[in-house]
RNA sequence: GGAGGGGUGGCUGAGUGGCCGAAAGCAGCGGUCUUGAAAACCGCCGACGGGCGACCGUCCGUGGGUUCGAAUCCCACCCCCUCCGCCA
């Protein structure tokens, strides 16, 4: 949520930079909207003051000596005149602030000034790259291929989609472990390297988180919805658990910042992608993540942001696959994000990169949706907090770049060595 | 699923109809003392919204109701805890 003392001083600047997002805010409908709220605000205020006043002095009075009924006899009249008027100025001026939070939860997050203009993927700008894509002598297959030809069947869409229909994967075997192994290892990197706490979650979660990270209320169709009479989503990614435990708290300064590290699966209805990555394991509805999070003070937000994409990259450069990062242009920049760097790792099947994982900052912006604050030394007063997140980084992608980056021309697939304690010293899948 | 107990400020916890936005303690902030710190003592200290301000309003799990007046009484719902049953 953008702060609305910001939209009320100068609603024109992040009219301006919300443009950059393609978003079209319209501030007059919100000035009329304030506008409203304040004068509904003002009257229904000044009733309630009244009325309250009016009710102690039937108290003051009975303490005077004089007997109830004959207390109540004398503000009589002026309880009448103010209730026939009390209900609908309350009601009113609660339908508009309702009016103005509705208003405010579909306004995407504006964009960081640093972030390029652009209008979709293709816009997005380069900021590095780490490695050299492979030479290879053969020509490489893609990862299903390699990874169906591997023994006992180790990846196999046929048999996920007589269960589940498309967009999901069985392994087995060593694929299946080397699939655990790259979730340990990450996790161990990140808890043992980089300073981050692991976390386990809840995978199902109610309205109110996905509402404080952003995925509702204009994003439900991307969401599994859970049938029953409990309102519960499959989370898709761990950022809508984790983020929100800081949601309607108020941290204290010294436990700032907080890191946290968080395997889980995701679940995606990829509503609106059909036809898209159908191939492989690239694009499914069920795949697992670790994922990291921070919750930080608000002027360390920006180093944290590099500090977080520096983590997820080393995970690339420990398995020794070439990627590079774009930062992403704001067309193509998430709802709730004010910038994303993307890390996108080298695909030999398709000659490019795809994205692996994508490193955002929010800004206060989720933070004062879920309202999760801290408390400000400098002011004593609880503010809201900023919240990064970013993939560290998706595991099944992760598995598809190995299959294809290190695979042989006899069909086998060598283990990354950062791997091989996970995989009890194998060196190689065949 | 059955029985019982409970949800109050950053935290712990008192409060069963007006004097309660709410005791007390902890934490925090300011000060005295001290070379400094700790301890001790004194003072301040809930959140949110509105107003330049004096102030005003809302909030005691949520939503209704009773009442001139509700943290306090009634109803429904949600959540947590204990015991029993079932179960991974």
């Amino acid at each position: 949520m953008l702060d609305i003392r910001a939209l009320r001083q100068d609603g024109e600047a992040l009219r301006e930079a919300l443009k950059k997002k393609g978003y079209d805010l319209d501030l007059p409908a919100f000035n009329a909207l304030d506008a409203r709220r304040k004068d509904a605000d003002v009257r229904s205020q000044e009733l309630q003051a009244q009325r309250k006043k009016t009710s102690k002095q039937v108290g003051e009075l009975i303490k005077s000596g004089l007997d109830v009924d004959a207390a109540k006899a004398r503000v009589a009249e002026t309880l009448q005149e103010i209730d026939a008027q009390l209900d609908d100025e309350v009601n009113r001026a609660k339908a508009i602030q309702d009016e103005i939070r509705d208003f405010l939860m579909g306004v995407p997050n504006a964009p960081a000034s640093d972030v390029p203009a652009g209008k979709d993927e293709d816009d997005n700008v380069e900021v590095r790259q780490w490695g050299t894509p492979r030479a290879f002598d053969f020509e490489p297959r893609d990862h299903v291929d390699v990874g169906e030809a591997l023994a006992e069947g180790a990846l196999d869409f046929e048999r996920a989609s007589k269960l589940s229909g498309a967009r999901f994967a069985v392994m087995s075997g060593q694929l299946a472990r080397l699939h655990r192994a790259l979730i340990d290892f990450m996790l161990d990197l990140h808890s043992g390297e980089h300073g981050y706490q692991e976390l386990y979650v809840p995978y199902l979660v109610g309205p109110e988180a996905l509402r404080g990270t952003g995925q509702l209320p204009k994003f439900e169709e991307d969401l599994f919805k859970m049938q029953g009479e409990r309102e519960l989503y499959l989370i898709p990614t761990a950022e809508v658990p984790v983020t929100n435990l800081a949601a309607e708290e108020i941290l204290e300064a010294e436990t700032l910042p907080r890191r946290y590290v968080c395997h889980t699966p995701c679940f995606r209805s990829e509503a609106g992608s059909h036809g898209r990555d159908t191939r492989g394991m690239i694009r499914q509805h069920q795949f697992e993540k670790v994922e990291l999070v921070q919750l930080v003070r608000p002027e360390d937000s920006e180093a944290a942001l590099e500090a977080l994409t520096g983590h997820a990259e080393a995970v690339l450069k420990a398995l020794n696959l070439p990627y590079r990062v774009v930062i992403l242009c704001g067309g193509d920049l998430g709802f709730s994000a004010a910038k994303t760097y993307d890390i996108e790792v080298w695909l030999p099947s398709q000659g490019r990169y795809r994205e692996i994982s994508s490193c955002s900052t929010f800004g206060a912006y989720q933070a004062r949706r879920m309202q999760a604050r801290w408390r400000n030394p400098d002011t004593g007063k609880p503010e809201p907090l900023h919240t990064l997140n970013g993939s560290g980084l998706a595991v099944g992608r992760a598995l598809v770049a190995i299959l294809e980056n290190y695979q042989n021309e006899d069909g086998s697939v060598t283990v990354p060595e950062a791997l091989r304690p996970y995989m009890r010293g194998r060196d190689c899948l065949r």
